[in-house]
DNA sequence: AGACTTTTTTCACTTAATGAAATAAGATGG
DNA sequence: CCATCTTATTTCATTAAGTGAAAAAAGTCT
């Protein structure tokens, strides 16, 4: 339910509006800050020096004059505080430190025995000791802890509605995290978090909406719009993964993106293929398709079009600004991407946003960072789990 | 671009929140309306008797005392002004004047000759010129006209960029309009529209998400989010009428749902099954499938079915807390329906959410009504074209 | 060095909300 | 029927955040 809205919140918001405006653009000195947040001067000035007393803005260096005094360029010390992700696998959680640009400093990756939650807030509470041993540094430099992970997360309280991949019900992860670690946790989906990381340093950082669309373990999408993740009615936005498909009028066909966009289900396609033409020796589908072997090719140009295809459909609907395309799959190459950026131009009502991969390794964690970085630039539910 | 919050804008939104409060839930007390609000009742006494002075609250009935004095009911004034609502059709221009919830009060119909912009203008100045003769009125009591129509619409500057059942392309209608009728004018699409008033009076009156498909000449749907029309990068979203349908493995099977959903395409297949089923005479399709005719009740059947199945890969991408379907065709009544919903039962990731069937003749104008209607209970772009 | 220019800060003022106290209006009970 | 209690609404002094104009700071240019 929307709010009142009192001095205090119009002043978190206009916060949030410079630091916005300061991610997007780099340095801005304090009039040009003024100009573009419609803030007066005297305004800018408090705000400015707020933020620079708390440590998140900094000084930069003057810029050319142009007949007076030079300006004083104020940007955000990325270098400030630290966050924490953590990615949970289903037999390990992988843990990245990061700066306040989700730049990694330091990662490591704890087995996971089974994944009870019990056992997987030990496992991330050894993680996050491993990066920051110590306890004060803890309390004054880290910002906060997020987690990663499949299935459908309510966020606001920090619990886990439905994991399939973890068999988890109604599970309060955060908080369980929260008593270990001592510092604010919050948990998402890893969709949304890996969208949430674009959104503030990545391919939709200039941009007010996206679709983001996953092509790994499983098939899913994220969706943003006004900056914000979109969620849905029951956090289920974006669970595309079983989306069924029936087949113009042959509605007994039913294709579930998973089943054959997955990158696992690519590898499994391959396999068959290769089971079945005598002979050939298995070869690996990603060596195969970048050597140009005509099969693989093949394989991967129907299903690059087949993702295609539906990927207008999404397009269509929500008319996102830029689409952006990740997850394991990414690494098949040209011979997946093209047939699919081909198909989307071929088959769109108007002219379709532009098209960008993005993806690389331990890019999971790192989204999981940006998970308790983006409370920094959003003032909605600042508070996590604590 | 997201902009300052000043303590005007802070209580522009205040008086948002509060309209919004009393259109969702009725009279309420300035005690209750307080709390709900989060306001002081210092701060609410003072807004309801700005909002009073101004003739859009009026206070109601005391209720049952508890123990001490009454609460003294403060309600919307439906009836305070006028709104006008005009629905673009392809041979004339369908006007309905109503109260502020959409009553309508008086209506008329005026014949196009052709679909040019002037005309259009022309026949639309005659249609309210009809409803409200007096133009001392106009400016008094009227608070604008609404304006629908399909196509790809700058609601902000008031210009149709693209619509190809009008051949329009960069028409400011808006302004061509308002030239002429001398109160401010508001555009949309004729599916934004309609999903607009379904958001204030309608099935989607006490929700926040909303998925609105409109079966009718094509097949359109609006999105809302956050009580927000979503209209997307370019004004395009929800224009899946000519999504493509690649069919699972066969990508060279296309369906256009326009083509096999529309009203007039379902009515076309119900006349190709006549011609081909020799010997019986033609039957409406409405009347064969209320009569239980079994090859009716069929075709409506699969097309209801696989309506169904396309609108589970829409509800799993946005996750809305209901679903609104309208249009021409929902007289073919449970035949068309009640397959639609069993398949979206039968295929949704989740539970659905609830399916809200809604439709009747002469909504169209009524949504376009609602266009200039929103403005009061909504903070932005509060201008409209004037 | 003195005259401009441009950027940033200071300061008196305005506006809208708040909490507490006052007032209004009805209920209750002897 | 009056005194008292209860609940609803209004009044008022106070507070917080932004504004515009003027002052100060920090340059450039001749």
């Amino acid at each position: 339910m929307a709010l009142k809205v009192d001095q205090g919140t119009a002043k978190a918001l206009n916060r949030r509006l410079a630091l916005n405006l300061l991610r997007r653009e780099g340095g801005l000195s304090r009039g040009e800050l003024a100009a573009k947040t419609g803030l007066s001067n005297a305004a800018i000035t408090g705000l400015v020096s707020e933020l620079i007393e708390e440590g998140f803005l900094k000084e930069g260096e003057s810029t050319q004059s142009t007949g007076g005094r030079k300006p004083v360029l104020v940007e955000l010390d990325y270098a400030a505080r630290y966050s924490i992700g953590l990615k949970l696998m289903s037999d390990r959680v992988e843990a990245v430190l990061t700066d306040l640009s989700t730049e990694p400093l330091a990662a490591t990756v704890v087995a996971l025995s089974n994944v009870e939650p019990e056992t997987v807030a030990e496992a991330s509470r050894q993680a996050v000791q491993q990066l920051i041993p110590d306890s004060d540094l803890r309390s004054e430099k880290l910002i906060g802890v997020g987690l990663a992970m499949p299935g459908l997360i309510d966020v606001e309280h920090g619990v886990c509605r439905i994991s399939h991949r973890f068999g988890w019900h109604n599970v309060p992860i955060a908080s369980l995290l929260a008593e270990q670690v001592h510092v604010p946790v919050w948990v998402d989906n890893d969709v949304n978090a890996f969208a949430i990381a674009q959104q503030l340093f990545g391919a939709a950082r200039r941009r007010s909406s996206a679709l983001v669309l996953i092509i790994g373990t499983g098939v899913g999408s994220a969706l943003i719009f006004h900056g914000q993740i979109h969620r849905g009615a029951r956090f289920a936005a974006g669970e595309i993964g079983f989306a069924v498909d029936g087949g113009g009028l042959k509605t007994d066909t039913f294709a579930n993106w998973s089943h054959r966009f997955s990158e696992p289900a690519i590898e499994r396609q391959w396999a068959e293929l290769c089971a079945t033409s005598a002979g050939q020796k298995p070869v690996k589908l990603q060596e195969a398709a970048e050597s140009g072997d005509p099969q693989a090719v093949e394989l991967l140009g129907s299903i690059g079009r087949d993702i295609g295809i539906r990927l207008v459909g999404m397009i269509d609907l929500v008319d996102p600004e830029v689409v952006i395309v990740g997850g394991e799959a990414i690494r098949f190459g040209k011979a997946l991407i093209d047939p699919m950026i081909e198909a989307v131009k071929q088959y769109s009502f108007e002219v379709p946003p532009p098209i960008e991969i993005d993806w690389e390794n331990n890019i999971w964690s790192r989204g999981a960072s940006a998970l308790a970085i983006q409370k920094f630039f959003d003032f909605e539910s600042a508070d996590g789990v604590a």
